[in-house]
DNA sequence: CATGAATGAGACTTCATTCAT
DNA sequence: CATGAATGAAGTCTCATTCAT
């Protein structure tokens, strides 16, 4: 019944291969998609047998799982610097460009935006987009409400979520464009960026 | 409730018998996405045998990109009555509300995502967006610049230009958040709406 | 979900393709055994593709249920026929003489005796056997309380229920031998038989 | 519920491993099947690693085989027993309990017909079963043909053979009832084997 | 025009077995 | 002696596509 009965341990050769596991899956999510990418893909990508992924993962679902978790990580490590940040619109427009460059090596908008078509039909994946949204809405209202010494906004808090609210369908509408328009001429993101950051920080 | 709810048309038979399926397929792909959803289940929910979708389609990424161009079509219908829309807000949260509410009828967040993400990697349905999106762009460009006694907004070109992008990522991050959100309260949406359209509009 | 949306019909054509699939998985299931036996042979067996025997069963465990259920309804045939028997003696013996030559036309004593082991497992095969045996076993009971001149013994019914459970203890039995002792001399056996018969139905 | 309830034989550090594992597999064996029990299985209930069982064993088969041959012995020591007890039918009655209660300590109903079934096909277990089942049907007919002053029955051999027979195929044919009626009341199972060795026993 | 039976490739997954450590 | 990571073949099942009817 139980498949890997001893091997679940944490020792360090097992999370280098799951590492392993991680970065290839990712790499062909990003190139084929969820399901289009298949563990024959995957397998061919980490250099290994596709027999020993299921040793370090369950089933593909649990990858595809893992990395969603793990895009969900670095989107809020990105949003922790954003908001932590001098300059918001620069890390926002940083962002932009990287999901345009569709540098595969850490973060992508078309996994960002099929991730979220996902969430629409699968309850696992739904939840654990529900649950990191949650936790960076609270994080992100709560550096508004902090007071500006504190490198805060000082705004109330139902104010303040409106904001996160606003910023947050902005930013991810970034994403659908960057995903949909790679050529686009990035002067004009650049200058709406710094516009709707102005109006957002703004009383 | 109805499966097919846009399709009667008064069309030649060929075209009839496409609209079947495109509307079948619709609801296959919306419910469960462009691959996992299968020809079978394409061909029970239009109610005809596998083999005569291959009278009307060549291929299954045929019909995908006809969907493809079928929601585009219909995303630059919505965007037509929204700009000739007394109030653009209204229209922005009906559009929102049918998001989240997952209505199958016509317009689907969850496949306005997946398009995007799938536009990264097949050009076909990128060449398509792109076309879409250009002409969108020119559309609600050339309103924002038509003058206010034509019911435009009587903005420069340049200006308009970047307004029409900014309000291109806001509607599509809706669309993240009602594929992302769906049990979340629509009142603080409509407070954001008003609030980023009456700040778009301002001069 | 459906994967035979149109096909599940009693069309002719079906249950031809059916009986090939259950004699082609007769063969392969005595030949090798249940969890042996794979839809590759099976397919071959039957000539035709692995992918078609999905479209007339919906899974493997569904053809061995089949076979199951077949091979309990031929072992009832066999039981009819037993005690409508002049001569119960020679039925059984014919019956051990076809398990001993492993004619793999019809009956199969590996097949009744890995059938019995997987019981043991597979709550599915246990009801069929339970279900099969019951009906059996209340059948020849009633044979036995029948009045002599009606071509019963006119037992009385505990009785009569004391010796069918001998009478099934002992031809289960000899399909164990049958499977153990394919060389064996039947002569001993034609005795043992005719004994245990007499025996049986002495007052 | 102790895993391993007659392994504690003092033996040399090899044998001990053997008969480790050998439990381990009667176990898995018994539980799943011989094919479906999976080496891993037996290597987790034997608490060793995968590799270490092909340092007794092989291969799987070879632990197939040797558990086969462990059950006959355990079937002779039965035997033994058996005919050396002042009650035959009672120890009849005690193995048809220990069946159908599927005590999984030492002997099973369903090994039992899963290796006859098995036999039919794999040239080794056929000579195994085939060997020991001789060597049984000499020991009880030497019993029966032994004086009764000797706790024989003083038997003529021609006669004996016809009864160890008979014998064989009631007792075996009570461990398919016992396989495939877990839930009979043992009331009656008592009475007709009683009957049984009652008639069996007289001249 | 329409059907749906049929195929073959390919998907995910399991497993007996080997081997470097 | 012992481990358990690794492999590759094989298993079950699905699916886009074709074709005789």
């Amino acid at each position: 019944m139980n498949a890997r009965p001893t091997c679940g341990k944490d020792t360090p050769r097992a999370e280098v291969q799951r590492e392993r596991i991680l970065c290839a899956a990712q790499k062909c999510f990003i190139e084929h998609g969820f399901h289009a990418a298949s563990m024959a893909n995957i397998a061919e990508t980490a250099q290994m047998s596709q027999g020993l992924l299921y040793r370090y993962f369950e089933s593909k679902s649990a990858i595809v799982l893992a990395i969603v978790e793990r895009q969900l990580q670095e989107g809020r490590a990105h949003v922790a610097e954003l908001h932590s940040s001098a300059d918001l619109a620069a890390s926002i427009l940083d962002t932009y460009t990287k999901w345009q460059a569709r540098d595969p090596s850490v973060f992508s908008a078309a996994l960002l935006l099929e991730m979220s078509a996902e969430a629409t039909r699968d309850p696992q994946i739904a939840a654990a987009l529900s649950s990191s949204d949650r936790r960076i809405f609270a994080d992100v209202q709560s550096w508004m409400v902090r007071g500006q010494d504190d490198g805060g906004l000082g705004l109330p808090p139902d104010v303040a979520a409106r904001r996160v609210l606003l910023l947050e369908a902005f930013v991810h509408g970034l994403a659908v464009i960057a995903a949909r328009q790679p050529d686009r001429d990035p002067a004009p993101l650049r200058e709406i960026i710094d516009t709707f950051v102005s109006r957002l920080l703004a009383p």
